[in-house]
DNA sequence: TTTCGATGTAACTATTGACATTACAACTAA
DNA sequence: TTAGTTGTAATGTCAATAGTTACATCGAAA
């Protein structure tokens, strides 16, 4: 099972807020068009950004802007912010093992500082990229192509 | 969307396993007792593991054991056996972005190194513990409780 | 104050993947 | 040959993602 696709969607129309911010009304619309998904999905995502703190939305006239500066809001934020997954818990753990096993019984607490560790890990790294950064390698990659 | 509780389960049935060689028959019967699924999940479970020749089954007369030491299958062995991310690849991308649009048509260049990035950190952590680690834990936690 | 373009959100559907379960052929040792 | 086990196909259930339609609500400008 992978991350959810919210995640890089979310990259996604961040980068295009900023990018298109003067020359254009970035509308639900105008992103989903970019994405190339239905402008209710895109609708929903801005609602999850939104929460997070790290757009604005403006109801009637429309469109969107970025909250906070782009190089105050990292990958981990995003990733956060659209619930990738649940609770926090990137690993899946078994329900229900068996209390009478020695290994069923302790299973969850054998596990769960090892897998926390590797999480971490995977956290440590999405926080220390920015979309400061993701803004960077576009422009250098827009200029190249 | 979290990763696959495959993961876990194999962690557990691999500990199982080597906790229990000495003094029972590690059938896929015994297992599922332990972990509390149905048996046939544990036996296509059993396949994906010797498969990447971490383990050996023996057909008949039952019973599964590990074919490598303890200390030279890493949790990233165990991750790759169970195939919880499709083709490896942790993060969903969004197919089909716009050809026409600046940030569309360079999404997959600009964040494939990032997210790359990213898996990696995560993957060097699952490297860096063994199955005998984690057999060093269970005995630990099973002396305490 | 009406109109227009946009957002916010509910409701419904389709699709996909994980996991559970039944069933049974194939195999091995006693 | 029999009993116990593995290997695997087929089928069902459930949850999550994502697509879509519909419409109430909002805000600015005509």
């Amino acid at each position: 099972m992978q991350i959810s696709s919210r995640f890089t969607i979310a990259i996604h129309v961040l980068i295009c807020i900023e990018t298109f911010k003067n020359d254009y009304k970035v509308t639900s619309d105008f992103l989903a068009s970019s994405v190339n998904v239905n402008p209710v999905v895109i609708r929903r995502l801005l609602q999850q950004l939104k929460k997070a703190g790290i757009i604005n939305v403006t109801r009637g006239s429309g469109g969107a802007d970025l909250e906070k500066n782009a190089d105050e809001i990292t990958l981990f934020d995003v990733y956060r912010a659209v619930e990738c997954v649940e609770e926090g818990e990137l690993f899946h753990f078994h329900e229900n093992p068996n209390p009478r096993c020695p290994v069923g019984k302790n299973i969850h607490a054998i596990l769960d500082l090892r897998l926390e560790q590797i999480q971490k890990a995977m956290e440590q790294e999405m926080k220390s990229i920015t979309i400061k950064d993701i803004m960077d390698d576009t422009q250098k990659q827009i200029n190249q192509s």
